[in-house]
DNA sequence: ACAAAAGTGTTTAGATTACACCCATGA
DNA sequence: TCATGGGTGTAATCTAAACACTTTTGT
């Protein structure tokens, strides 16, 4: 213990750059900062590791208390450390990002937190480094999109193909072919069509997917270049 | 500032998984702790941020101080921060891992720490949750393996396409086909090829390359598929 | 000349891309 | 029947993988 001692300690802090999907776009939940410094200014949702729990956990209460939302998709983006990062202490963030369904978040939590849906194409200035934060958290976004169906995550139950695609699109930033994407989505297996069909877009109507139940990770190799 | 100091402080350390490259093998620096709790165990080399310091900068300090090299690739792996991870005292820990260049090393550094390269595929239990710190950093080894050219961090200057080969293999735990290797690499089109060769392997001699000294960050799409 | 490692070429299979075309359906 | 998205098929191109073959050079 004496070795420890020599050594300062450090408020710990999580911040959530919390992702979802809604009218073909990717938005990002962020709220004014209710606090000084920079009370007012736009702000990923965020707290501070207490002694009782991991940062893992911190974030899962983070999420949970500003969407109504738990057992999410979460993980660590990286960590910022600059001393003077925060004006007011030192303090050590550990940003994570977290993958939810708009249609099943608790908008009466969100209104709580004074928090709002910002599509990506058009966020604002962020606080600190915030904003290095959601550019880091987009990138692990889009490669985990590369490897694996992120559908599950952002969408409903059951989806489109075309409704997949245009999330892939939105998460890529680009245009996909339509017949290719579909073609390399069915060829994964893991999609399973059922009978009923949305109509709201068509006269024909799109077949709704959903993910197979069965399927626990599937080992997918690349699903697209980028 | 009131609203910060309602919560806990905690120590915050820097654990690095210093890799490098030699007798066809990746070698990773451990050292027996020299300190309670679990004095005499293997260790990553590891130490506290300082108030001072960024975790980047501590972990750029302890490099320097471990194998007195400077400039060196790291980057962040991950975070620890199970409550109990260190029996002592609640200490955060921030994953780093570097590549560095056996031969160009300062052994005294070494000898000091009481530190020792060991080969990955041979290594004793470690403290904590530093196996874990390894794996990870090891898989972020192989994906930048995968999408960019590791030879100049870990081979020296000059080094040939069958060394890089065997690199490439230690790194990723299997056999690639010569051939096959070859062509990919040098379709990159970063590798310069030299006048020299080295003559220790074979009578023919095989050319010695260098990295092309006017390559910033080449945009590679994938190297190798793994 | 030949052994042994270095390096090149060839063939095949599979993936990616672009894009043309067919299908189903309500108005 | 036709306009409109939904869905399928195909040819051209590119990439990966396996492996046979040629080159070089000291002995």
């Amino acid at each position: 213990m004496e070795f420890y001692k020599i050594h300062p300690q450090h408020y710990v802090s999580v911040d959530c750059v919390i992702l979802g999907y809604q009218d073909e776009e990717i938005k990002l939940l962020l709220y004014p900062r209710s606090f000084e410094p920079y009370k007012g200014n736009w702000s990923l949702l965020g707290g501070f590791v207490e002694d009782y729990e991991s940062a893992d956990e911190a974030a899962a209460r983070i999420l949970k208390q500003t969407t109504g939302l738990e057992q999410i998709f979460l993980e660590q983006v990286c960590s910022f450390s600059d001393p003077n990062r925060d004006p007011e202490a030192r303090v050590i963030s550990l940003a994570y990002y977290a993958l939810i369904r708009i249609d099943l978040h608790d908008e009466e939590c969100v209104r709580e937190n004074g928090a709002y849906w910002i599509p990506i194409r058009k966020l604002p200035n962020l606080i600190f480094d915030h904003q290095e934060m959601f550019e880091k958290a987009l990138v692990k976004l889009q490669q985990k999109a590369g490897y694996s169906l992120v559908g599950s995550e952002l969408l409903p139950e059951m989806f489109t193909m075309i409704q997949l695609r245009k999330l892939y699109e939105a998460i890529l930033q680009r245009e996909l072919d339509p017949g290719n994407f579909r073609k390399k989505i069915l060829s994964l297996g893991v999609l399973e069509r059922l009978d009923k069909k949305d109509t709201s877009e068509s006269r024909k109507g799109a077949f709704y997917y959903k993910v197979k139940s069965n399927i626990g990770e599937i080992d997918i190799d690349r699903i697209i270049k980028f």
